[in-house]
DNA sequence: GCTGTCAAAGTTTTT
DNA sequence: CTTTGACAGC
C-alpha cells in the first residue's frame, strides 16, 4: 500500500516508472521518505526483483537509516537480495566481481588515506606534509574526474604540473604492485570498467533493473559516468537532490552534474519537492534569505505549514571559551525550561576541533553528549596496527600493511633493514612479503635482524595456513593474534597508564565488533577486512538513537539530520565561511577547481544545510577572538549573519540568567 | 642499526 | 591531545 501521508508530489515522485526522475528535494522535504517509499513501491506493487533494485547513498550513515525504513516496509523475503549501500560499497561489491578485469587479484586491499598518505611521501621523498597533502589531493581530483595520468599528461604537456602527473603515475604503479585500491578507486574503476569494457557493462546493465541515488548533487564526474552507464539501457532511475545543499565540490563533486543529466535524458521528468515538515517558517526564511544569495540553479522555495516559531537568537562571544560555556549553560537553561530531552539537542560546527572545547564545558556541567563525524575510530594508531596485521594476513602483497605490522610493536627491524629489504624487493619486482623468504639468505643481513625476520616471517606463515577459516574459528584466530604480538603490553610499555587503558579498551571494542561480524555473516578474514575498510565509525547507531544525548556534529556530518533545538557556532568570518590557504588544485586543461566565490557559495550552502537542521529553535554564536594555533587572532562576524538578517530586524540574544559558577555550585551539592 | 625521548605542529569538511 | 620527525644513546 501506498503510504497515505504521501503529499501529491512525493506520491507523483513515488509512482512516476516512465523513464527517468530528477527530485529536487529541498531540506526536510521527506527526501529520504520517497526513496524509501519507491523501493517498496517497485517490490511490491510492480513486482521488481529485490536483487534487481539498487539505492546508492553518500554514507553509510544514510545507507543505514534508509535500511531501517525498508524493514518496517518490507518483509524479511523481500529484503534479500535489495542492495540499498554507499557508492564506496557498490564499487567493492562490483570490484569484488569484476576485479580481474582491472587487473586485481581477489584478494586485493583498500588503503586508507594514511596509507596513501604514506605512498606519496615516500615517492616525493620529502617530510613537507603540506606538499605531500596538496599532492595527494590533486591525485585525488584527478581520480574523481576519471581522468587518468596519461589524459592529465597530454593536457598538462610541458608544464610545471609535470612533476605531479609523474607522481601520479608512480602513485598508480605502486598501488598495483600492492594488489590494492584507494578509496577513490572503489568508485572509478568501476566507472573505467563500464566504460571500456562492454561484457562488463552489459553485464551489469542487464542486472540493474531500478537506480535510486541519493545526494545526487554530491556526484563527482565518477559517480556520475558510472550511474550513466549503469541505466545506459533500461533508462530506469530516479536521482534525488538538492542544488543548495552541495557541500562536497572539494571531493570532486560538482552540481554540473544535475544540469547534466537534463542534457543527456532529454525525457527526464523533473519533479520539485518544496513543502518542508521539519523546520517552523521563521528558520525557512532565515535559510532561504542566505541561499538567496547565491545563484539559483532551479528555481525552489522552501515553505511550511508549521507555525512560524521564536526568534533566532544570535550571540556574540569573547572567545571560544565564552562561547562553549554559553552553549552549555543556554543547554541547562533550555532543559530546565522546555521540559525538552538532551537529544532534542545539536551543537553543530565547521570543523571537529571546534568540539574538543565543547567537550570540555559539557562534561564539566555534566551534559551527556554523543559526537558524530570526527575523528574515525578507524584511524586510531591502535586499531590501525591491528587492522595492518589482517590486512596482510588477506593480501600479503599489501606492503603498506606489512611494513606497519613489522614495525609495531617493534621487533628489532628498523628504517635501514626495510629501506634493504625494500630495494631487494623492487629489483625483484614483487612485493616485501615475496622477497623475504630470498632476502633472508642475503649476506648484508645482520644476525638480529636476520632472526627478528624470520620469526615474523614464519609467524605470518603459520597464520597464513588458517586465513581461510570462517566465523568462529576465525574469531579465535584473532584472539591468539592479539596474544601473540602481546599488543597489550606493548600499549601500556608505550604509553602512561590512563592512555595505555582506553588505547587497549578501543582495541577491545574493535575486536569484540570483528568477531561478531566474523561470526554474524559466517566471514573469513579477507572479506572482513575489506568489508571493514568502508566503515568509518564503530557501528553503534542504535545506542545513539537511544542515548538521551545533545549531539555535537559538523556540519558535513549533520546533512540529512534534525534537530528540535539546534545551535549554530563559530560563525565567524574565517571560519564559516572558511578560508583556507590558496591551495591550487586543477581538474583539467589548468582549470583552477575553484575559484574564491565558487568557495564561498560552497560555504554558503554550509551555512544553509545548517539552519535547515533546525526544527523549532536556531541559535548562532560567533567569537570576537579565537586561538588559532599560538595566536589568538580576532574575527568578525560572518556575512551569513548579516544575510540571514537582511532586511530584518536582529533578535538580541537574551543573557543567561544564571552564570557558570551558579550552575557548577547547584551541580556539586547534587553529587556532593 | 634500532629504539626511545623530546620538541613541534596541527590541515575544513569524508568515503 | 595527538601524531610525527629529529636526535642521541644503547
Amino acid at each position: 500500500m501506498l503510504d497515505p501521508n504521501l503529499n501529491k508530489k512525493q506520491q507523483e515522485a513515488v509512482q512516476y516508472l516512465s523513464g527517468p526522475a530528477l527530485v529536487l528535494a529541498g531540506a526536510g522535504s521527506g527526501k529520504t521518505k520517497v526513496i524509501t517509499q519507491k523501493i517498496a513501491y517497485l517490490i511490491q506493487q510492480c513486482h521488481y526483483e529485490s536483487q534487481r533494485v539498487f539505492a546508492l547513498t553518500f554514507t553509510n550513515k544514510a545507507a543505514r537509516e534508509m535500511q531501517e525504513r525498508l524493514a518496517t516496509l518490507l518483509s524479511p523475503a523481500q529484503l534479500r537480495g535489495l542492495f540499498v549501500g554507499t557508492f564506496h560499497a557498490f564499487g567493492l561489491r562490483f570490484l569484488r566481481e569484476e576485479g580481474a578485469h582491472a587487473g586485481l587479484k581477489a584478494q586485493f586491499s583498500i588503503l586508507d588515506a594514511h596509507d596513501s598518505y604514506a605512498i606519496v611521501q615516500e615517492l616525493l621523498n620529502t617530510t613537507d606534509r603540506g606538499r605531500v597533502f596538496s599532492a595527494q589531493q590533486q591525485i585525488s581530483l584527478w581520480k574523481n574526474a576519471l581522468l587518468d595520468p596519461d589524459t592529465v599528461a597530454a593536457q598538462f604537456n610541458g608544464k610545471a604540473l609535470n612533476e605531479l602527473v609523474h607522481l601520479y603515475r608512480s602513485y598508480e604503479a605502486t598501488l598495483n604492485a600492492y594488489q590494492a585500491v584507494d578509496f577513490d578507486d572503489l568508485v572509478r574503476l568501476p566507472a573505467k570498467l563500464m566504460q571500456e569494457n562492454s561484457q562488463v557493462a552489459q553485464r551489469w546493465q542487464h542486472r540493474v533493473h531500478y537506480l535510486l541515488v541519493d545526494e545526487y548533487q554530491d556526484t563527482n564526474v565518477c559517480q556520475y559516468e558510472w550511474v550513466r552507464a549503469l541505466v545506459h539501457l533500461r533508462q530506469q532511475f530516479t536521482v534525488v537532490g538538492d542544488d543548495d545543499q552541495a557541500i562536497y565540490a572539494w571531493r570532486g563533486a560538482t552540481v554540473e552534474n544535475l544540469q547534466r543529466l537534463k542534457d543527456d535524458f532529454p525525457n527526464l521528468k523533473l519533479i520539485k519537492l518544496e513543502q518542508n515538515y521539519r523546520s517552523v517558517q521563521r528558520i525557512l526564511t532565515a535559510a532561504n534569505r542566505v541561499i538567496q544569495h547565491n545563484p539559483q540553479v532551479f528555481g525552489k522555495r522552501l515553505w511550511s505549514d508549521l507555525s512560524y516559531g521564536e526568534e533566532i537568537q544570535v550571540q556574540e562571544c569573547a572567545n571560544e571559551r565564552a562561547e562553549a560555556e554559553w552553549v552549555a549553560i543556554n543547554l541547562m537553561q533550555e532543559r530546565t525550561m522546555r521540559q525538552t530531552r538532551w537529544r532534542d539537542f545539536a551543537v553543530l560546527y565547521r570543523s571537529n576541533h571546534q568540539a574538543r572545547i565543547l567537550e570540555q564545558f559539557l562534561r564539566q556541567f555534566r551534559i551527556p553528549y554523543v559526537l558524530t563525524g570526527g575523528q574515525s575510530f578507524f584511524a586510531k594508531a591502535e586499531v590501525r596496527d591491528l587492522m595492518a596485521y589482517l590486512r596482510l594476513l588477506a593480501n600479503t602483497d599489501d606492503d603498506p600493511a606489512f611494513i606497519r605490522a613489522l614495525t609495531t610493536p617493534r621487533k628489532g627491524v628498523g628504517q635501514t633493514t626495510l629501506e634493504r629489504l625494500g630495494q631487494f624487493a623492487s629489483a625483484q619486482g614483487g612485493s616485501l612479503w615475496q622477497a623475504l623468504p630470498t632476502f633472508l639468505l642475503s649476506q648484508s643481513l645482520n644476525a638480529p635482524q636476520k632472526k627478528a625476520l624470520t620469526q615474523f616471517y614464519e609467524f605470518i606463515q603459520r597464520l597464513l595456513t588458517q586465513v581461510h577459516f570462517q566465523g568462529t574459528q576465525a574469531a579465535e584466530l584473532l584472539d591468539t593474534l592479539l596474544r601473540a604480538i602481546d599488543y597489550e603490553g606493548y600499549l601500556f610499555n608505550q604509553y602512561d597508564e590512563r592512555p595505555a587503558l582506553s588505547r587497549w579498551q578501543n582495541v577491545l571494542d574493535l575486536l569484540d565488533w570483528l568477531k561478531r561480524k566474523l561470526v554474524a555473516d559466517q566471514l573469513n578474514i579477507i572479506e572482513l577486512v575489506q568489508h571493514v575498510s568502508l566503515v568509518t565509525i564503530l557501528d553503534r547507531s542504535e545506542k545513539d538513537e537511544e542515548l538521551d544525548a545533545v549531539h555535537l556534529s559538523t556540519l558535513h556530518a549533520a546533512k540529512g539530520l534534525e534537530f528540535p533545538h539546534v545551535f549554530l557556532i563559530g560563525v565567524e568570518e574565517g571560519l564559516l565561511p572558511h578560508m583556507g590557504r590558496e591551495d591550487e588544485f586543477y581538474a583539467a586543461n589548468e582549470e583552477p577547481v575553484a575559484s574564491f566565490t565558487q568557495r564561498i557559495q560552497e560555504e554558503r550552502r554550509l551555512m544553509y544545510v545548517g539552519i535547515t537542521r533546525a526544527q523549532r529553535s536556531l541559535r548562532i554564536s560567533w567569537c570576537q577572538q579565537r586561538r588559532r594555533g599560538r595566536e589568538d587572532i580576532s574575527c568578525e562576524r560572518s556575512r551569513f549573519i548579516t544575510e540571514m538578517f537582511h532586511g530584518q530586524e536582529q533578535a538580541q540574544a537574551t543573557q543567561p540568567k544564571k552564570d557558570a559558577d551558579d550552575y557548577l555550585a547547584e551541580l556539586k551539592s547534587l553529587f556532593d
